[in-house]
DNA sequence: ACCTAAAATGTAAACGTTTAGATTTTGTCG
DNA sequence: CGACAAAATCTAAACGTTTACATTTTAGGT
């Protein structure tokens, strides 16, 4: 027995006054009189009315909803992010509808389209492709658009990043402080700014301190645990091995471990390690992880907040803004000399 | 220079036919001659028209959304259980909502009222307290509702749980078998189906094996990382130490697992350990922890299935359905006897 | 009591679809 | 060629708000 849903003209009815007046009641516009007011909350709970944020939405051309699309919310940089977005959103009374592209532009483009028709009032992304112009369609409609941790090089978008090429630098110069000289990297991708900015910090920090770079000793990720995991064994199969490891993200960390410890390959004894973005294991690893960590709930509350100024009023700002927020390198006992 | 949206009566206009075969062929729907059809198709790329979801749900009735609230994204259970939602949720042609009720009832029912006025067509929630009648409002909406890893008592509403008692039962059984006698237990708040349950799977065990329950052995936590961490301590404070500790949840495990790291309380040598719900940890301590796992995509994937069933057709199933997923124990070192 | 400005309330159009039901077009068959 | 059923298309109402503008009520001043 479905109870029909009531609405403002129910309650306009039962409190005996119109439309207008009820949504003035129910917006808290003010300017109705205390007894008509009364009389209206009164109607108001008796029905159990509910304002219909739908028809709301399309008179008033705004959905209070904000979209986000990231590659994996499973990848605890992307959750903590999200929730930083998230606990920023309600706080503004907007909503956040998520998904994950899995890191394919066709899944992207499809969730963008599918954003296009709900009419979100702005987007938060972190694109599988830096230089795709797959998001055409969507950046033709005007909504505002932050990108977050990737950059978006054909649009001209508000962007949220870390100071990636700083962090790296730090680390590798850590390294050398330490004593080590063939310190190797795993690389992301290239095609995205973490990846080449981390790369570019560990090539000019090798620079800095007059090291060569040695070919052999950047290997290649994809940011996944696995790529991880087979460029820790590429590297322990080198006949020069190197003394030292940077690992470009988190997931990558994780699987280079696994393989140094099924190889035996022993930080603290035969090697010196770091890794981009902090991981549950770095205190518990024997020895404890030295890593570069950064504030990604806070990375999340930017992103909002960036996005809300151009929800608020489009043309508060001309040109894209960029936000860079430094990470810091949180020295434990891995990059020690042994 | 905003551009106008173009709207149905455009494409109409500019194909020399009305909204009402317009719609039909963007609906797919068929009964309309392939000429037309073609024309029509040319004038929405020509204006680059995408249509009003917020229009059509209004007529329609439904929103193609759900509702997902769940007390926190950031731990790795449940941004994998919403993964697994949303993966699910979007392969039907659904969005999802997210938020996040960092468990407090307040909130929960904030974001039910705000749900409420969205028109979700579903909801897939854990909430903070099984016993709350916070959730009266939204339930009397008539929208389908799936609890998921949590119970909600006062409501009849499909289930989707874990097999907690009969995971921990294994657990300890296990350990019993390895010669463990002095078995402590980290519980959850036994206000949560899985905190009562596992408590209660640790008691039919211990009670199975004749082995006497020790008050002192156990100590609460809240199912926080923090809880887990001065747990750990309180035990071994004891004049009677235990020799193994069953953890209830993964972030209590990490606390623990830290205390015990300090104290230098070691697993393996001094005691047995086994946690429900694998961490990253687990492969990279030493020694590698006993664990008992799930899978927790598919959690997600089968509740929002359930709430499918429930969304296409409220009058499929008469009684709420109840799904158990049981888990299984992925024995490593941690509960091997010294 | 009357006038007037301000305050309160009301009226009705608009938002962009979907969809019954009405109407027109098409095609087949005698 | 006309009749008729089927197919294609159209018309217009409905969905539940918000809001500009119109109208009525109120209250203060004379």
């Amino acid at each position: 027995m479905k109870k029909k849903k009531t609405t403002i003209l129910d309650v306009a009815s039962l409190a005996n006054v119109s439309v207008a007046t009820v949504s003035r009641v129910v917006n808290k516009q003010g300017g109705v009189k205390p007894r008509t007011e009364k009389k209206i909350l009164e109607a108001i709970a008796e029905l159990g009315y509910v304002r219909n944020a739908i028809a709301r939405s399309m008179v008033r051309k705004e959905t209070k909803t904000i979209g986000v699309l990231i590659p994996d919310i499973t990848n605890p940089f992307f959750s903590r992010v999200i929730s930083g977005i998230e606990r920023e959103a309600v706080r503004r009374g907007y909503h956040t509808i998520l998904s994950s592209s899995q890191d394919s532009e066709d899944i992207e483009r499809n969730v963008l389209d599918n954003f296009l028709e709900r009419g979100i009032d702005g987007l938060i992304i972190t694109t599988s492709n830096e230089y795709g112009q797959h998001l055409e369609r969507f950046m033709d409609s005007d909504i505002p658009v932050v990108a977050v941790d990737r950059q978006l090089h054909h649009y001209e978008v508000d962007t949220v990043l870390s100071g990636n090429r700083e962090g790296a630098y730090e680390a590798i110069q850590h390294l050398t402080n330490q004593g080590f000289r063939k310190i190797a990297i795993i690389r992301g991708p290239q095609s995205t700014t973490p990846g080449l900015e981390r790369y570019r910090g560990y090539k000019k920090a090798l620079n800095d301190h007059g090291i060569d770079i040695v070919e052999e000793w950047i290997v290649d990720g994809d940011f996944g645990e696995e790529s991880g995991y087979q460029a820790a064994r590429t590297l322990y199969s080198l006949e020069d091995k190197p003394d030292a490891v940077f690992s470009s993200n988190n997931l990558m960390s994780m699987g280079a471990l696994k393989a140094m410890n099924e190889l035996q390959w022993e930080i603290g004894k035969d090697l010196g390690f770091i890794g981009f973005d902090d991981i549950d294991i770095s205190t518990f690893h024997k020895p404890n992880l030295t890593m570069i960590a950064r504030n990604m709930q806070h990375l999340g509350k930017v992103s909002f907040d960036y996005l809300r100024a151009r929800m608020d009023d489009e043309n508060e700002f001309k040109h894209k803004r960029e936000y860079i927020m430094s990470p810091s390198l949180i020295i434990r006992d891995s990059s020690k000399r042994p």
